[in-house]
DNA sequence: CTGAAAGCGCTAACAT
DNA sequence: ATGTTAGCGCTTTCAG
């Protein structure tokens, strides 16, 4: 069944309608070569009247790049992602680019069927979260010719370009900052880390920093699945279940340490005199909360705009360290 | 400047590889028609061998449709569309289509610049939020002969495919909901409503059933510009400070009350006691505050997922209302 | 079962 | 300043 179908008119039909010929019409549309005021006029007319839309399929098998970026993200439930479409796509709207976007779910095999699926509408560009990928989905990227943009890890060697902040720093940044505060009895309450790889270098960093000043994760509950409130909730709760003595509790992100204060809300556990609670993210709800959450505050809708912009001016390959910045709040 | 530059392997170079016509790989490589199996073996040799991938623009140009669904949103710091969007890429990745998508910042002209951008690449449908568009983003839309999808609203008339739930519908129910629960003076705190047009409807529904019942709204704050928690937590503060006599207020949605919930917590307001909270939209992370929050649950993966169903199947122009579920929470 | 050839709608030389 | 023409890489008749 077909609904709804015209066939679209076409720049031959414009051409005809305005007596000129095709080229013309492409020069004027494109506004690129020369013409006179008056074809101008008369082509515009045309094409106001059919009510051309030009084929933009047609125009980029015939002439050079789609102008259209690729997306494979993780998700769209997890707030980081869809900012950094945002700040994507204002700059790539802004240069008459085109964003496409596939979901992978944290599965590096999706990421690989959905890369070679990208791949199909040769984009100018495809933007990836981190440097962790099947060696299908990096010989493909490699053979493909496009511009490739690995988001929002620099702990690793990218492909081509590669934009946002060091994980393991920020982990190491966290615990610093506890143990300067005087926490001790330090635990850990995160996510899926075999899927989320920059959790898993985050809450690496964590440790690191730890061990270097001669102390350790004093306890550690990991919720199965993807981030959430409820996860990180719950998450608490079995923490401090098994290990009562804590006095400070790393989140492997805010979502998760709202869900931790949440608990502590609830179970009139003060905050940070009896337990604090450290995110990662920066979200602009932890801003809002009683307690200011205490947290690190990440580039991502600057990350997505950089990358963005490195791919319109289809600058040289580099990796850019947008850094992040250490929130004390309330919490901790 | 090009970095990364290969000419990309065609067909026509898979086919001279394995030493047969153009069409035969093209037949094998769709499983279209008929071929020997051995000279299916061969072609895949060569596919592998070269590292082949397909060209989806030339096919698309070439044959019928691009299988590229797009959207034009308003904005995804509002998670309400990447829910959608979450929702729909899941159904359009399992069938082999493609999510474009552009963001309007909820301005209708922009919109329509964004359209005429997405048409370009021929669409199989193109998704849009609500039913207010300009007559320019209507006339473009009837004359592009691709299915229109128009989401999250259902008071007005669609152009062709609508699916979501009663704006209007849910801000009564909330009304009456409050009203049942004996609550008489009510105040509202929303963001742009001239913007958010279905935020709008919400508050026409809101004090339509509220004057069916010979009340009306005490008092009424609307915090400039798109909606926050912040904006909430502003907003409700704000309101109380003119109406202090309040006890109860309804939110323009869930981000939004949770701002007011905030407040209310460092205050010390005593709620649903001395201030009753009423969000619209059911976040998860309302179902985990200290107190979960009276609200309406929306289908917002649900209509990406229905949406693009009915795209995938070219359904014929039909309205599907999916519902929404009050949550009778804890805050009011 | 397979190949040749004619487009799809547009851009980009190349003429004029 | 403007028209003509040869593709872009693929799908799709249509022969064989």
């Amino acid at each position: 069944m077909d609904y709804r179908h015209q066939p679209a008119v076409t720049l031959a039909e414009v051409a005809q309608a305005a007596g000129v010929g095709e080229s013309t019409v492409s020069r004027v549309l494109r506004n690129h070569g020369s013409f006179s005021r008056k074809t101008r006029d008369r082509v515009m007319e045309a094409v106001e009247r059919l009510g051309y839309v030009p084929n933009r399929i047609a125009g980029t098998l015939a002439s050079a790049g789609s102008r259209l970026v690729a997306f494979v993200i993780p998700s769209l439930s997890n707030i980081v992602f869809p900012d950094v479409l945002r700040g994507a796509s204002a700059v790539l709207e802004a240069n008459q680019h085109q964003a496409v976007f596939s979901v992978t779910d944290y599965d590096p095999e999706r990421e690989e069927a959905l890369v070679a699926a990208m791949l199909a509408w040769r984009p100018t560009a495809v933007m990836l979260a981190g440097f962790e990928h099947t060696q299908g989905t990096l010989k493909m990227l490699r053979a493909s010719g496009c511009r490739v943009a690995e988001l929002l890890d620099l702990d690793g060697t990218a492909l081509d370009l590669a934009v946002g902040f060091s994980n393991r720093a920020a982990g190491r940044a966290s615990a610093e900052f506890l143990l300067r505060r005087g926490y001790r009895r330090i635990g850990y309450v995160g996510h899926d880390l075999d899927r989320d790889t920059r959790a898993a270098k985050r809450h690496d960093g964590f440790c690191e920093a730890l061990g270097a000043a001669g102390a350790a994760l004093a306890g550690r509950e990991i919720h199965a699945g993807p981030s959430s409130v409820e996860g990180g909730r719950l998450g608490l709760e079995r923490l401090l279940a098994r290990y009562p003595d804590l006095d400070a509790v790393y989140f492997s992100n805010d979502d998760m340490a709202l869900g931790g204060y949440f608990h502590c809300l609830a179970r009139g556990i003060p905050v940070p005199s009896a337990l604090a609670l450290f995110g990662h993210n920066g979200l602009d709800i932890g801003r809002v909360t009683p307690q200011p959450l205490s947290t690190i505050r990440t580039p991502r809708v600057a990350t997505g705009q950089v990358a963005a912009e490195l791919v319109v001016a289809d600058a040289p390959p580099q990796a850019v360290d947008l850094g992040f910045e250490l929130i004390e709040g309330a919490t901790a």
